[in-house]
DNA sequence: AATTAATATGAGCATATACTCATATTGTTG
DNA sequence: CAACAATATGAGTATATGCTCATATTAATT
């Protein structure tokens, strides 16, 4: 096993900001939809249920943060997840709440 | 393969939370430094060079958050890594940011 | 009991960011 | 070229959260 080498500050900023991006319930709504494919702005505006500017925003964000692929064909973009790691990651979290939720039940809804 | 049930506003919320309490560089660095055993307060604060104050915030945020257990013994009190998948969680991001890296470069320092 | 040590916390300020509304931009169609 | 459709963005406001300083709490020691 590799000895765990200690994260320059600027690295741990780059983490922080990766764990950031994922840190709003929006963002994680659209990436969860992203699942299934490829989809347009409108699409993700209808499956979210969010307003068409901040829909954009969120996906400006993501996009800027490599999670998300931009794909302009005529008046529509479409977006579609970038990085793989994203569902590993989402899989361990909810893994994880789900073990802490069983464990600590009632204490949990903070 | 399972199909992917869609989370419930509320998950969603618990999960974001979840990653929020990652998404700070001290918290980062607490989880690395205990990634080495378990510690009490003074050593953290001696480890990464925070004040003693704000240490001990954000202890708090991460054992509220069920990542970090808290044991008490006489005026001491050590924290450790309560929640394994936090190891891989950091692996994961560490892993995806190095790919992102490698392949932009330039546009990575934001 | 008084003093000291280790940790936690209240208050206040500064900063970041999510959201909305309106408008700009970009590309299509008649 | 005018009108329209899809997406992006500027400006402003509200809220959340991190940080610091000072002080409170808890436990040990003399």
């Amino acid at each position: 096993m590799a000895k765990q080498a200690p994260l320059t500050d600027e690295a741990l900023e780059h983490v922080a900001r990766r764990f950031a991006v994922l840190a709003e319930p929006m963002r994680l709504r659209l990436l969860q939809t992203l699942f299934a494919g490829e989809m347009n702005v409108n699409a993700l505006v209808d499956a979210t249920g969010g307003t068409q500017a901040n829909v954009s925003r969120h996906l400006q964000t993501l996009t800027q943060a490599h999670m998300l692929s931009r794909r302009k064909e005529g008046l529509q973009v479409f977006y579609a997840i970038a990085d793989p790691s994203i569902f590993k990651l989402c899989e361990l979290v909810c893994g994880s709440l789900e073990k802490t939720f069983a464990k600590h039940a009632d204490s949990f809804s903070r």
